[in-house]
DNA sequence: TAGATTGTTAATCGATTAACAATC
DNA sequence: TAGATTGTTAATCGATTAACAATC
């Protein structure tokens, strides 16, 4: 792999998005790719890929473009999906249990290695063979793990909660899926899986689809 | 209201955190809020909040600040809020049947009508009232409630299928949890619930908390 | 060679931030 | 009045796009 640049947080968020359409191509493809071909099957500007692609790539071949297999390697690598990074998730409702059962995030080197809850009744409870435990075993559990991320599902009025005692663990990075803003200090990433956001561009596209302009100037 | 301007996606993307942050404001608050204890609440930059209230809210007093009912009100009737939106749900799996028995979504003005699968043993299914149909009845339930919104929770290489499925039904907006790109005209809205997005930034965020520049410079 | 493609340098665009005037 | 706050105008910053040179 290349030399790691300093990366800007726009062109990060489209390494997965390239990553993903590699990975999903059929086998027999060409072993080659351009970052043109890419561009357009993305939907995307030809030059912005290019450039993305030359932060995290030793280099593709004029004429020729860049090899799929090791673009795939160079991406996993600069994204750390390599390595797998062990978790642990708060809150076992329902969308807790659906990211606990779901196994596609192997893939990107998270391994989720038990939910916590306040609930008893929750206890114990094995969803695809993780252990859901007592939030009272959440800081032994961290220490004794090694654990860096902590996942928020909890509802929103507990979530601050829950994330100063993942911080108390000494976790660095939250995956925060409560709707509510978490104060953490700045070393401590906080990383918003913003459903709310998705909706408000959604919703604001609908209005403007049903509401066209000549309404508008009324 | 104030008669709405062109608004960036930024712009739009940052208004559901104070939404959410208003909204969860003890009641014995007082009345007013000003921009600047929003903005330090949210660890964010004053002129950004005061610019981008100024955009939705006929304004706030100086000395004083925004009236907090009326700033959630104008949030809310921007955002879309307080008109529902119907929505259709392709996917059953877990992740599909969590999104559809959260009733959270309500206070976003957005309602999953019912979900489709098409596995028959998933079929009828209740979860929370809701009910699960076989995908064949997709087009039919669509064009005869008018839904304009699909959401897609199917696995990967399905999604695209999905998502050509619901724009025969004539849906305007996709949100798709799928992660992969979904092809679309340029006049339906695709906004990605990018899990992979996600786990990039908290990735490789704790690759740099792991290894300090020291190491780098190896 | 010609043409497709890469990578880089310069120009444009948009968003954020800073400075300041207006107001209660 | 003084000070906190709003809203606006100008400056800065960063990211995207365009133009071009290099390469196979």
């Amino acid at each position: 792999m290349v030399q790691k640049k300093e990366i800007s947080k726009s062109v990060l968020k489209r390494l997965p998005g390239y990553l993903a359409y590699l990975k999903n191509m059929p086998e027999d493809s060409p072993p080659h790719i351009s970052a043109t071909a890419l561009a357009n099957a993305l939907g995307m500007g030809e030059v912005q890929v290019r450039k993305d692609l030359a932060l995290v790539s030793d280099g593709g071949r004029p004429k020729i473009g860049y090899l799929r297999e090791g673009l795939i390697e160079d991406i996993e690598q600069f994204l750390g999906y390599d390595n797998t990074t062990d978790a642990v998730l708060v809150g076992a409702g329902r969308l807790g249990c659906a990211l606990l059962g779901y196994s596609g995030f192997e893939e990107y080197g998270l391994n989720i290695l038990a939910a916590f809850d306040s609930d008893p009744d929750k206890v114990g409870t094995d969803e695809s063979g993780k252990p859901i435990l007592h939030i009272g075993k959440l800081q032994s559990f961290c220490k004794s793990h090694k654990v860096l991320m902590g996942i928020v599902t909890v509802p929103a009025a507990h979530a601050q909660a829950a994330a100063d005692q993942l911080m108390e663990c000494g976790i660095k990075a939250i995956w925060n899926f409560a709707p509510v803003h978490l104060d953490a200090p700045p070393h401590i990433l906080v990383q918003n899986q913003n459903m709310a956001t998705s909706l408000a561009v959604l919703s604001v596209h609908l209005q403007a689809q049903m509401k066209p302009k000549k309404e508008l100037e009324q």
